[in-house]
DNA sequence: TAATCCCCTTGATCCGGATCAAACGTGTCA
DNA sequence: TGACACGTTTGATCCGGATCAAGGGGATTA
């Protein structure tokens, strides 16, 4: 297929990449407001699969090239989604390389909150019991923080102990303490080594 | 520091990412012909730390934000570079998420190799024994990689033991089987579960 | 030449998460 | 109602890489 261009309207779309073997990794999820492919220039290489019911806004690449090289505020919008993107995707790796399974799932919750605070914060107030709906499945989760699938259901299961969360049908989860969540991310060593570095 | 920008004109520079207690991770190698910092737009939020003798380019904001809303072309550079940026981003999630340390040294060391390859292409003929020269430390490795120095360490002297490699002194690595890593990254279970996928 | 420092290597042990294996819902279809 | 499929949970065990702990070298300095 070439090179082309989609917006999400509604709905979820992973973007994978796999292994010769077969092995696979959720890189990113995509939302409605993102878009996939490249506008212009190259080729994408990994693989977007719908997550749950999608709708698309799909251009051929001739009209979504001739919007570009006339109108520099498309462009510049552009530009700016890429560079959230590759942060995000920075702040990944690091939740990949360093964090414990407890943290990644921590981290994982927290961003669906977010997420979804963003979109309907309605019952954002003090109120106790956030109620989030996961937008993906356990196995999903699993290939995201570069988990299986038993880890995640652990986890789960020891948020659910611990009382911190509580478990509605599989996708809907009840949050009853984020700090705790918020705490589990930062909980860690203390052994410090901080080094000199230039903030850019 | 405000949002600047600035080009690297040689060296390496490490973007890195540290978690609250001290624990960090790099997300990111830049060399030459790269850039840093987001020229127009937000902030960025990783931290850039000289990996050797850095020479940079430094621009005052004001200077690129001239440059960029009346040239067209130099914003489009920009998008292309970020995206490239991107794309390799997503490579490295896949990497620390489901390759195990021998996948990850040999996925380094082919990427250093081609890298010098795409500089120096000199001795890139059918030659055996191609030599590298690491741009960075085995502490910075194992921070690459999402391993310990330890765990860099015992991965080299494997692939030594195994005659796929030399070392020199240690940033010099002499490559006999290039073949080897590559098939060390394949290398896996046979366990197949490909799933229908849209290429975008 | 020795002393100190820094980085790297090697060895021994431990533990978190993977793997293997078996239930447990829940929904669909006959 | 039972049979089956599918996703999830839970248990038992194993292993790769982290952690703890000593050694090498190679530089720099006295």
């Amino acid at each position: 297929m070439p090179p082309s261009f989609c917006a999400i309207i509604s709905g979820v779309v992973k973007l994978m990449k796999s292994l010769p073997n077969g092995n696979q990794q959720i890189v990113g999820l995509a939302r409605a407001g993102d878009f996939l492919g490249r506008p212009f220039g190259g080729e994408a290489r990994a693989s977007a699969v719908a997550a749950s019911e999608v709708k698309l806004c799909w251009f051929p690449r001739a009209t979504i090239e001739g919007l570009v090289t006339e109108s520099s505020p498309v462009k510049a919008w552009f530009y700016e989604h890429v560079a959230d993107e590759l942060e995000k995707a920075q702040e990944w790796i690091m939740l990949l390389g360093r964090m414990t399974a407890e943290q990644k799932m921590a981290a994982f919750l927290l961003s669906v909150m977010r997420d979804q605070r963003d979109v309907a914060p309605a019952s954002a107030g003090a109120g106790p019991d956030i109620v989030i709906e996961l937008p993906i499945s356990r196995t999903e989760i699993a290939d995201y923080l570069g988990l299986t699938i038993e880890t995640v259901s652990r986890q789960i299961a020891r948020l659910r102990d611990r009382k911190v969360i509580t478990a509605g049908n599989s996708r809907t989860i009840f949050i009853h303490h984020p700090q705790a969540l918020e705490a589990a991310i930062e909980s860690a060593m203390p052994g410090e080594r901080v080094r000199e570095a230039l903030r850019v």
